[in-house]
DNA sequence: TTCCTAAATCATAACCGTTAGTGTTACGGT
DNA sequence: ACCGTAACACTAACGGTTATGATTTAGGAA
């Protein structure tokens, strides 16, 4: 079964893609990404602007590559997860993996810049609300929970929440420790 | 002690300021928030462009003017509560009282605009963590709580949830007493 | 009153992200 | 070899926002 998207029209795209993204990067940490705009990005990647708003849907996006990741594991993390295998410390797996490598060396240059920039601060949280609102379906749509519609939401929102408030946090594994005995705790009592 | 802010300066500034609110408000609501521009606006209301802007930072806040009140309040439940009132219900109070303003008949027009809108919606998701925030420093410095700073910042962005969950359910009654039911076991187990 | 300062407003033009309109190239199936 | 179409390019615009600098006007001081 090998897979069969091995069009040279593809690959291309792919590259214009990742040099897009890649110049972008770039020149958002050299220089501050406010004081690089769209057609610099444009320019220096050698492609239209209207080629790059067509691989990216706005200049935030071209900051968090990796986000349809993210939506994908947290569902996955409810959707995959074993037989009787309890819902919250699955998903507190998950996060804790993605605080750290959010929280890893690599990164910390990409979120010292997003911190600076307001923009980029409210997209990364209009994000984690589309994050929420995907985990909130996938619990709803769970068998195996028997809880009601609105505790699903709920919790889909708490955990969302540890996410953003343990990466800010000074010690992110402590805090999730505790943020996670608190959404345990409103979870079984529903 | 009468007091001396009675300068006609102030009161035009706060006509020219009510009159932009005003139409634009109802132009959003004749013709839809995305059809009507800044400029539109200006020349109903007979002000430059740039008067606007030095009343309101984004075209965005024009729809959200109280917004500042339900910061206050929120800061104010916490603080100006009875010495030994406890904290869950006195948040859950005002939250509720917020749902039913927010729900009300008046605000219904409102709010299907909101909901039209994209931008408009991603505004009031951006607010409401500036609320969380300053809810969350209003609960670390009250001395009458013993919970961590952690556990405040947390139950800060669950109480914010609550709203936005509530805002949105069927039911924002039911809703609220759900949730504030996981919100008070969170709170508890600190 | 008269004058001075500072606040409020104005008019214009620009900036920047984003989109529409309109081609042009070149990949891939037939 | 041919054709449909996906990817890209170019130009120009749109709309929110800001910079610039002038002009008016409130309100206190001389």
């Amino acid at each position: 079964m090998t897979v069969p998207t091995t069009g040279r029209r593809e690959r291309k795209k792919a590259a214009t893609r990742q040099k897009i993204a890649d110049t972008a990067l770039r020149l958002f940490l050299e220089r501050g990404y406010d004081a690089v705009g769209i057609r610099d990005v444009a320019a220096e990647a050698d492609v239209a602007v209207t080629t790059l708003f067509s691989h990216f849907a706005s200049k935030e996006a071209l900051v968090f590559e990796q986000d349809e990741n993210f939506e994908q594991r947290l569902t996955q993390a409810v959707t995959g997860r074993g037989p009787h295998e309890p819902l919250i410390p699955a998903l507190r797996r998950e996060i804790q993996a993605m605080v750290r490598h959010c929280t890893g060396d690599g990164a910390a240059p990409i979120y010292r810049m997003i911190d600076a920039s307001r923009a980029l601060r409210e997209y990364e949280e209009s994000m984690r609300l589309r994050h929420a609102e995907s985990l909130a379906t996938a619990l709803v749509a769970d068998p195996d929970l028997s809880q009601s519609a609105t505790a699903c939401r709920t919790i889909a929102r708490f955990v969302i929440d540890a996410y953003a408030l343990a990466h800010e946090a000074a010690d992110p594994d402590a805090a999730l420790d505790e943020i996670f005995q608190m959404i345990e705790a409103a979870w079984e009592v529903t």
